[in-house]
DNA sequence: TGCATATAGATGCAATTGCATCTACCGTCA
DNA sequence: TGACGGTAGATGCAATTGCATCTATATGCA
């Protein structure tokens, strides 16, 4: 087999400065939006995903696929942002288990809130430090090694 | 000036693989570590920095510069590493408030364990996934999003 | 020296996460 | 139909994180 148990140099560079980096990043932006006064990024993920649903909204476990967040977690978090009233839990016709969730008009202006923030973190920490060329490398280097693989 | 407060169509593309995968390799390796009944990445971060440094050890607010974690982590994180024996802290001469770290060869035990573990999820999750050309380019535009950046 | 300010690290308490499990409903197949 | 395994989502409890603050020592400076 082609496998290796003991990764390369380059391979331990790669996976340290991807590591750093990313956790970098993140805080950055979670500092951002703490600084504005609002929620975390976790909470943009799961908005942005049902904004981009639309009307029709999605149910927990669309969105678990989606965000990669954990059962549990998604489950807790979707009642913070219904307490909240950034979201509605819609009973599901065909499946008396389910129930779908639906962005509010309230959960669409936070959104908006909150992407002035992180939009403007996006082009500050990556827009602005990489061409555009670059940046679609880096699209393509980093989409390898997504599982499953996004080959463009 | 230059500063963009709407991000490219490139820089969110690369922004969002880089917020998922890496958000999906770092579950990979805790799973794995999971599986193996090894402690999570963060313990290997510290071990790590604490093995390099060697005998002298680190002071605490060195931990805290290279690992990136908040301070009340690594204080909490460094109790649970002296609690299961893996370090120990030892009072510093010329500083009253401090103390240094050091890895104790349990920890050093623990910290190759961990490795065979976490370098071959590396191995396979991003080294049998690019060339070491493509890996380097990686590196290259990962250091360049760093900070500071790191100019190779 | 003596006070103000800064730094190193710890900690109480609230919020979140992780784990395991639970409830409710669904679909299948005898 | 009805027993059974599977899926959707919630939840109790322990561990961890985040925040704010606290203690203790160090440092600068009048």
């Amino acid at each position: 087999m082609t496998e290796k148990a003991t990764p390369s140099p380059e391979a331990i560079k790669a996976w340290a400065r991807l590591m750093r980096v990313s956790r970098q990043l993140v805080e950055s932006v979670e500092d951002a939006l703490k600084e504005g006064g609002l929620p975390p990024l976790a909470w943009y993920d799961v908005l942005h995903e049902l904004a981009e649903a639309g009307e029709g909204g999605l149910r927990p476990f669309q969105l678990i696929e989606r965000t990669l967040f954990a059962q549990y977690n998604i489950s807790r978090l979707l009642a913070r942002l219904e307490a909240d009233g950034l979201v509605e839990k819609l009973p599901v016709a065909d499946d008396g288990r389910g129930q779908t969730i639906r962005i509010t008009a309230k959960g669409r202006e936070t959104r908006r809130r909150m992407w002035t923030v992180y939009g403007r973190s996006i082009a500050e920490l990556v827009g602005g430090k990489l061409s555009a060329d670059e940046l679609k490398m880096m699209s393509t280097l980093l989409g390898r090694l997504r599982d499953p693989p996004v080959l463009d």
